[in-house]
DNA sequence: ACAGAACTCCGTACACTGTACACCGTACGG
DNA sequence: CCGTACGGTGTACAGTGTACGGAGTTCTGT
């Protein structure tokens, strides 16, 4: 499920949509739209929101649109497309608040913690494949808040660049890993209920002898998680790590 | 394109399924099976390998074994637990050389580079999905020789975890990109191409005076590599990071 | 004012997907 | 030797994204 293939169409048509409000579409003939690109979008990303992103078919959302569903197809070259659009409005919605006087750890945990309360709220973001990233406004204002999160540490351009993919790619994976294990719960039963019932073959065949490490250290981080794997500490223990690496790389650059 | 459901079915013949060598199935009636579970599994995999896993349908599977389509249900609860398997087979099959004497970030360098050449060799396995991960012979001991790695560094077993699940899923996500930039390279024109052929409204919307920062560094970046991501940079530096992240932690641990 | 072009939207249809169901023939256990 | 469990098949269903042709509406050029 992570995904769905970009760029069907002209290339040149997603991006005049994506930077819709920056440069509108000339004035058209016709009958009048029924609504506008902004509400496809807003609508799609509400059955996302509430029923996950396969809940999003072309069916279903020009039916809550009241339209049949080739008319999407007039507001949107197709569904990879719509998909980026979704992203991009999000991305768009996120804080930016200004940094301050804050220092770049303070700062690059916001940002951090900005994406992950993004795909909290949105867990199909998360899901949207982003192999050539869709290049609109709110992608743009994303970056660029987030580059100025480790500007003037005397990292070069490319280094800052690297840390900042770092972080949000990091942010995205967690995110990835909390949305599956979300769904194996859903969909199947309680992690408990799993492991017990699964408990006779798993007992026969999960050897302490022949995996030492595995059930040892198995056991204790489910012991301490109260589950396999818990996600938030997962996000707490990569993000100091992945802090304390960049402090590193700072520290050397300043000496 | 990220994922599949996993659990179908009975939970308990995915895991016999996952377990076959160690574990053979008691001897059955009626015909002799045309093949076994480990041929559905590699011709799975040899499809995956050289045309993606959207080639990987159920009839493309059972036309390459000669068979009809509902044929493979006896063999496999569902197209998901089949996906299990093959992750778990290519699992199975990962170097596990011998620690030695290294010390434990040469270990952790080493199980890092494994894990990309797995999605090196079979992009596939990045997108398929693990929310309660295949409990298989062939994880449990990836799991076992990467715990190994950080065996006797002072961290405890719960920060031992941490950290291999912190490379790993670190590891995944960039093969996740990297897979995702390749398939919108496939899809579409070349990178080169494309920025050429948006040119002219990128010019005119990604304003270097609204993003000071994104165009600066955006291009410092692209001219450095020669493409707009370069997710073999992305690898090294986020390793290197999260290495000295992980010395931070074992520095204090032995203080 | 009017012809034609441009546009929105609809119904139908196609090629796919995974898989449920009923059925047929085989080969083993009693 | 027979009943039965099992392997394999064909058909069918509910979905998916979207291509195509047509009908109706509104703006543009004359």
């Amino acid at each position: 499920m992570t995904a769905d293939r970009t760029g069907a169409g002209d290339p040149a048509r997603t991006l005049a949509l994506l930077w819709r409000h920056e440069v509108p579409l000339p004035r058209r003939r016709g009958p009048r739209p029924a609504f506008s690109v902004d509400d496809v979008v807003t609508r799609a990303i509400t059955i996302a929101d509430g029923e996950g992103l396969d809940a999003v078919t072309m069916r279903r959302l020009a039916g809550d649109l009241g339209v049949s569903p080739m008319a999407l197809y007039g507001y949107v070259p197709g569904k990879a497309e719509l998909l980026d659009l979704m992203l991009d409005d999000r991305y768009a919605a996120m804080p930016r608040p200004a940094h301050g006087r804050a220092g770049w750890r303070r700062r690059l945990r916001t940002v951090a913690e900005a994406n992950r309360d993004l795909y909290a709220a949105h867990p199909w973001a998360a899901l949207v494949s982003t192999g050539r990233p869709p290049l609109g406004p709110g992608l743009m204002a994303k970056y660029e808040h987030e580059l100025a999160a480790v500007e003037g540490t005397g990292l070069d351009d490319v280094e800052m660049d690297a840390a900042i993919t770092l972080i949000v790619s990091f942010t995205r994976a967690n995110a990835l890993d909390a949305a599956a294990a979300r769904a194996a719960l859903t969909a199947g039963r309680t992690d408990a209920e799993w492991w017990e019932e699964n408990a006779p073959l798993l007992d026969q065949v999960l050897d302490p002898a022949r995996y030492p490490l595995a059930s040892r250290v198995g056991t204790a981080a489910g012991e301490a998680h109260g589950a396999a794997h818990d996600s938030a500490h997962a996000f707490a223990f990569g993000l100091e790590r992945i802090l304390d690496g960049i402090a590193a790389l700072i520290d050397d650059r300043r000496s």
